[in-house]
RNA sequence: GGUUCGGUAGCUCAGCUGGAUAGAGCGUCAUCCUUCUAAGAUGAGGGCCAUUGGUUCGAAUCCAAUCCGAAUCACCA
């Protein structure tokens, strides 16, 4: 059992049987001892001493004495300052601890297993993936991988949103402006269309000024700019099933998932399932005919079909349209319906943007007003914009970080920064290669991961992504620093050990708390939990090499004690690292 | 205007189910490679935790109000 567990079950216990109080074990407050305190542990009395009638000095001498007997192969000395209750957890404990332990038991105990959906990535056919994307997938990918950890078993989908008035306007662009013009080794296609994207605006705009210019209202001109009612046209002709149109739409789309391919590869997206827009977006027209019948919803005279949501804090939400056409609401609600038919899945978890948090307030509170079975599993992992510091990324304006151009950045970085440490003289060309994709990627997706995912974030583009500090290439070099002593030492381990330095200490305190802080990410859907956790035991096992070394330790003991140690923080950093979607290097 | 989210060091962020003197990284300054990988370590400096009030033995953390910023409130997706 977890040690802080069986702290906060003892304490309870001791409580009730000293003085017949009942406290519950999760009540009791279990922190890591500060530096400047002698101990490991700390009980924070305040919160009992109130409703003992009891002093704080009385009740830690009392409650330390029978936690001392309850565990006496445990806690080997307490010392109460103030209200705080300091435990020192014997040496032999954590040397125990340590010799037991195998790298495959660091995860945490398997609890009630759930089937649980992450639809994440969810692309726009109009353009190609930029920072903000990258957020997106990575979260996403991480949170399977932390809900993996945690022995569930996940349904990676993506929803690709190939239809509706964008596309139109890529497509319109290029026909005007494209001379029959196609993808070519120079230029991916997703980025070949996203660039007829930027030109449908630039040209929208320069007819919007056109019209101004000639008396007509800013607000008037850009409803009725020529080129944006082309594209309403061709999405009325693409819905009637229009063969050019349609075919043009394939062709330009086919150019789109080429290019996202390349992509997704690169950056280890994947998907068990992609759903396409243009097959779901009629879903959900008989759950309309559902929803009136239960008097989920109601009808107005030019026959609109809409849900009064007031009395639960919202406004009245429309769901079918006066000429019978569904919205995306009503599209979701029937993916949602879709997507439990053929996964039957315990939870849903849709990555997505907080600029739709009211969305899918009103979708879950409609699906749970129709009584959809999937209703009560719908959660929504909304996650803050990266903005750049002059403010939001635009891909109309072409403002954005794109994300292969970064990605690509990333990689060239981590090669001259490689190529001037020279330690990686003896790789092969693929090695080589391989090695700066790790670094690069680790960078990226670390610096994308390490901060919590409900809050937006900045990056600046003048200043490139970090390799030192806070990050990747950091916990990547951590990792490989101990591999190569690991190569030189062995990881026999055969000697029972029988003293334990603080720094030694402090690592086997920090690689216990593992299992506990994969559960705390997954329940909070917070990879930056596990990055941050990371960083820290990273940090602290460089703290311990410049202080003691290994190889050359004082003692044969001392010497496989530590090799040991070394054996659990790299496999520990590569399985922290590999949930959040980053590799760990053998040598770099 | 309604709703929601945010404001912590020069910058980027932890800490927020109330607990000891608020922490990292970057940047700045100063040290440490004839010894296991210096993408490292050690130290210095840097803070009215937006403001004001309240609850409490105790508030960056909870509550209220105010100020500032963002998102959203479409027969767009």
């Amino acid at each position: 059992m977890n040690l802080i567990t069986l702290l906060k079950q003892t304490t309870s216990k001791s409580l009730d049987s000293l003085y017949q109080v009942k406290i519950q074990p999760d009540q009791v407050l279990v922190n890591a001892t500060k530096p400047e305190f002698e101990g490991d542990y700390t009980i924070v009395l305040f919160a009992f001493v109130k409703q003992l009638g009891k002093s704080p000095e009385q009740v830690g001498n009392d409650l330390g004495n029978a936690m001392q007997n309850a565990l006496p192969s445990i806690i080997t000395n307490f010392n109460i300052v103030k209200g705080f209750l300091n435990f020192t957890i014997r040496n032999d404990y954590w040397l125990e601890f340590i010799q037991h332990l195998s790298p495959n038991e660091l995860l945490p105990p398997a609890i009630n297993k759930k089937k649980i959906m992450v639809e994440y990535s969810s692309p726009n056919t109009n353009k190609p993936l930029h920072l903000g994307h990258l957020r997106n997938n990575f979260l996403g990918w991480s949170i399977a991988e932390i809900l993996k950890l945690q022995g569930h078993e996940v349904v990676k989908t993506c929803i690709v949103n190939d239809r509706g008035i964008h596309i139109c306007k890529s497509m319109i662009a290029w026909q005007l402006f494209a001379n029959g013009a196609t993808p070519n080794s120079t230029q991916k296609g997703d980025h070949f269309v996203g660039d007829y994207y930027v030109k449908y605006n630039d040209a929208f705009k320069a007819e919007v000024a056109e019209l101004v210019a000639g008396g007509m209202m800013q607000e008037t001109a850009e409803k009725e700019a020529p080129i944006l009612k082309a594209a309403h046209e061709m999405l009325l002709k693409w819905e009637q099933g229009d063969a050019a149109t349609l075919n043009l739409w394939k062709k330009m789309n086919n150019w789109v998932y080429e290019g996202f391919e390349v992509t997704y590869k690169k950056i280890g997206s994947d998907f068990f399932k992609t759903y396409y827009e243009s097959n779901t977006y009629l879903l959900g027209k008989e759950l309309v005919e559902e929803g009136l019948t239960k008097k989920v919803f109601y009808q107005k005279e030019d026959s609109s079909v809409w849900i009064d949501l007031t009395p639960d804090g919202l406004d009245e939400k429309i769901v079918r349209r006066k000429d019978g056409t569904s919205v995306y609401m009503t599209q979701d609600i029937g993916l949602a319906q879709l997507k439990q038919k053929e996964f039957n899945t315990d939870a849903s978890i849709y990555v997505v943007g907080d600029e739709q948090n009211y969305h899918f307030k009103v979708l879950k509170l409609i699906c749970q007003k129709l009584k959809q079975p999937a209703a009560d599993g719908i959660y929504h992992l909304s996650y803050g914009m990266v903005e750049l510091p002059t403010g939001k990324m635009k891909s109309r304006e072409g403002t954005v970080v794109d994300a292969d151009d970064l990605v690509d950045e990333m990689i060239n970085i981590s090669k001259e920064k490689t190529e001037a440490l020279g330690k990686v003289s003896d790789f092969t060309q693929a090695k080589l290669t391989e090695l700066y994709n790790t670094i690069g990627l680790g960078a990226l997706k670390f610096f994308l991961l390490r901060v919590d995912p409900k809050k937006k974030m900045i990056f600046n583009p003048e200043e490139s992504i970090d390799f030192h500090g806070f990050t990747g290439p950091f916990i990547q070099y951590t990792h490989a620093r101990i591999k190569s002593i690991l190569r030189k030492t062995g990881t026999a381990f055969t000697i029972t050990p029988n003293e334990l330095l603080p720094l030694e200490k402090q690592l086997a305190i920090e690689l216990s708390s593992f299992p506990a802080m994969v559960n705390e990410a997954a329940d909070n859907l917070d990879p930056s939990k596990l990055a941050i956790y990371a960083f820290n035991l990273a940090k602290l096992f460089n703290t311990f090499y410049a202080e003691h070394s290994i190889s050359n330790a004082e003692s044969e003991v001392k010497k496989q004690l530590r090799i040991q140690l070394g054996v659990l923080t790299a496999a520990t950093l590569q399985k922290a690292m590999s949930a959040l979607g980053i590799a760990v290097p053998e040598q770099m």
